[in-house]
DNA sequence: GCTTGCCAAGCAAGCAATTGCTTTGTAGCC
DNA sequence: GGCTACAAAGCAATTGCTTGCTTGGCAAGC
């Protein structure tokens, strides 16, 4: 018989749950608008064309598309960060490349999840925290290896471990404050993120 | 005494109600634990030894007691600041006076208040937030003065515009992190904000 | 080909608890 | 008596979540 059944490498066919991408998607944009406590199961399901009690098929309760959503931000982050770091280049270029792709991770389209994570912490039980963390300490390991290079170096006069706090920390405050620039005109008013990064790295390197 | 209910938006109280005060002050710490929506009346009104309908005497709505907990905070950082600034004094000194304490804003004991306005900003009513904007703009304009002088002084090397935005944003992503050390150990583990203030001094200033 | 069984995915309806807030009453003080 | 600062009780809306049922698609058995 020809026809084999059932192929699951079919071309870009198989999505396997691409309505739970959808929800954790949209519930990741309404989170960082509103808040998780300020965003309802309804206000998710019906913004993906579901009714209310639709989202409890794909996870078995609200902490859990918390969590998702956190994950999938951690995920995504770490990837594009692997992706974006030269391994062979000198530290302080791959320090100019974290935090690019940091202030990325935090404003590009689409990007909701690390926001989220920042901002509704608290609203994640206990139980689900370990798995996020274990994802985070990842990250900040990659970090906190290049900023000790550029201790050692002298080129970062802070105490690194603080310094790596300090310095996600001013970009990741960020969320609160930084809008796109508009595309079109040519604003100085406000800065896109390649301008940002380099005001960033100008801040706290104190070149030789 | 003419003390006049409900109409916290009005000017200032001279001689602040006790009962109204200690509805902020615990306000303000349920806030920054369990954020404005995780928070209920009945929380509020339990801590304080009331019933929960009484809080509604003292505060017209849930979002008028948000805002008084952010004005309040403002108001004792300003009164913080002025007090604490010598100026006549190098900006340079100036600057470790504004850093040191502006953690003390956000770590000390009972030091609530700016935590919450950092973190429940979006839980704030619009027309609100207008009220809060103008004295937060003071704080800025303190901030941005000394900073512009570091600047011009070759002493920061990033715009000074977003220095200030970087820098607070690294000060104030530290109440995502930072407890205080335990009083008794001399644990090289935490540090206390003495420390803390000399390694943000150290990470982004430049000396000639 | 046709039937049958099965399962993923979601709908419709509603429950139980919570929550902000209102209303009415009342004890103490000037 | 009038005012202040609550208590007592409860209302109306909201919210997370559950339950029972439907629908479309697929595969096996005949």
């Amino acid at each position: 018989m020809p026809a084999k059944p059932k192929s699951s490498l079919q071309a870009p066919a198989v999505q396997p749950d691409n309505r739970r991408a959808d929800l954790i998607r949209v519930a990741a944009r309404l989170f960082r608008e509103k808040g998780f406590d300020g965003t309802t199961i309804r206000d998710i399901a019906h913004a993906v064309g579901m009714r209310s009690g639709s989202p409890f098929y794909h996870f078995a309760n609200k902490h859990e598309l918390l969590m998702a959503v956190m994950e999938e931000g951690l995920r995504l982050g770490l990837d594009r960060t692997h992706e974006a770091l030269d391994t062979s280049v000198p530290a302080i270029e791959r320090f100019r490349q974290l935090v690019r792709t940091h202030y990325g991770i935090l404003h590009d389209a689409g990007s909701d999840f690390i926001p989220v994570m920042l901002y509704d912490w608290r609203s994640l039980p206990a139980q689900y925290k370990r798995r996020i963390i274990e994802l985070k300490d990842r990250y900040d390991a990659i970090w906190q290896g290049t900023l000790d290079e550029l201790h050692d170096q002298g080129l970062l006069r802070a105490d690194a471990k603080l310094a790596r706090l300090m310095i996600l920390g001013a970009m990741n405050f960020s969320a609160t404050w930084y809008r796109a620039k508009p595309k079109s005109a040519r604003s100085t008013a406000r800065v896109d993120l390649d301008e940002l990064s380099a005001q960033t790295v100008a801040l706290v390197l104190h070149p030789a």
